[in-house]
DNA sequence: GCCTATGTTAATGAATTGTTAAGTTATCAT
DNA sequence: ATGATAACTTAACAATTCATTAACATAGGC
């Protein structure tokens, strides 16, 4: 399990580290949110905690950038704050927070907040994690793995082939297809194909099969 | 009807199967989420109704499991929690559950409850796999096997043998296969008679039967 | 045996999907 | 910022599969 902490004043920095590492969780430091934009980027924290109080660019609005990236939509947001700044309760909760925690800090409350939360995340958010036949699709990790070797799929492919993967030997129609991986920017007739055409390319022809005038679907 | 109960209080089965059996319910029991998950992939059953609070597995990480399991997509998932447990509300929903009881039970409103969701499956979800004789069709999947053998058909065949089977022996009139398959189409005389005929050659001629003057049956 | 309904076959062309390359946009490291 | 690289989309064209038709053959009821 993998904590970004981020916070201006190095104290609360070292003394947040050393008693999450205490806990086995392993840490990450930045004083300021963009730089902890950055980090959050390469690790993708399970769980990300803000001081709502910084300099510059402070933690509400660190939060709603982290919110747009796609790839922390797994990762949860604690904030930090002094018992004064009452408005941020509702901002931080509005700004995407999973939960709230008062300074000062007592180590022992604030571990087993911690531990709540990222249990609650393990045991509500589904395994993002399919293994059929040799093939394993992992959405957390955004990784695939075909007998041993791991293929690089791009972001579109990668969707597509989960959602395909997500019941297997269920026929998915375009429209079906376009509405989850699109949403609503319309595209072309091919794309889907082109979509296809890589993905077949990599994994091998015979693991997506056409249904013309249907659809597409997984199968073994 | 098919219903798998799993809580580690043994009164609690008790009284929910002897409630469940009166309505003509055939009922499964376990005591922890690990023989549930056994229990649920052997019996495959139309719903499972989980408590929240268990010991080890606790209902909302065997909703989870559950939920991975291709052969459960169809199955209702029902939790029981006691009304402390405010939490599990939403993370119960979140997890998969299908609906959400409180303890104390009163068996009159729970009995109502059960039938108004195992009633919202069957009208809800059409059953789109047919089993008849050694053939099986699936919508869904757009698949045809018999013996064990997998048959293409293409989307013509494939929804005019649906048809056909959907009622086994009925004998449907050229213009309701016409009406169902082509809606407002018009197509000449042999179009039935071509797509019959490689359906034959596909499943073996003496599946569809015609009845000269009146239209065509599936018989096994 | 005749007449009509149905079966068979192969050819046509329409519809759908596959392929490729190029243009555009996004992303990343320097 | 800048350029390099990868990702995404599009469009034109190719390939494939399907559906339909038409012409002719066969069968069953009267």
């Amino acid at each position: 399990m993998k904590i970004l902490i981020v916070d201006d004043e190095k104290d609360i920095l070292e003394f947040l580290s050393y008693n999450l590492i205490k806990e086995g969780y392993t840490v990450f430091q930045e004083l300021n949110g963009l730089a902890a934009l950055k980090t959050a980027k390469k690790v993708k924290p399970d769980l990300i905690i803000l001081d709502v109080m910084m300099p510059e660019m402070d933690g509400i609005i660190t939060c709603n950038e982290l919110r747009q990236l796609p790839e922390l939509s797994n990762t949860l947001i604690l904030f930090l704050s002094a018992r004064s700044e009452e408005y941020s309760q509702i901002a931080g909760f509005d700004a995407g927070a999973d939960d709230y925690v008062l300074k000062p800090i007592k180590p022992k409350l604030f571990i087993s907040r911690v531990k709540a939360l990222l249990k609650r995340k393990s045991s509500t958010k589904p395994i993002q994690k399919l293994e059929i036949g040799s093939i394993t699709i992992d959405k957390s990790r955004h990784t695939l793995v075909k007998s041993q070797q791991e293929i690089h799929l791009a972001k579109k492919e990668f969707n597509l082939l989960y959602y395909l993967m997500s019941v297997p030997g269920k026929v998915f129609s375009r429209d079906e297809i376009i509405s989850e991986i699109w949403q609503d920017t319309f595209v072309g007739d091919r794309t889907i194909d082109v979509h296809v055409r890589k993905i077949r390319e990599k994994i091998g022809p015979k693991h997506i099969k056409t249904i013309k005038g249907v659809g597409y679907k997984f199968d073994i």
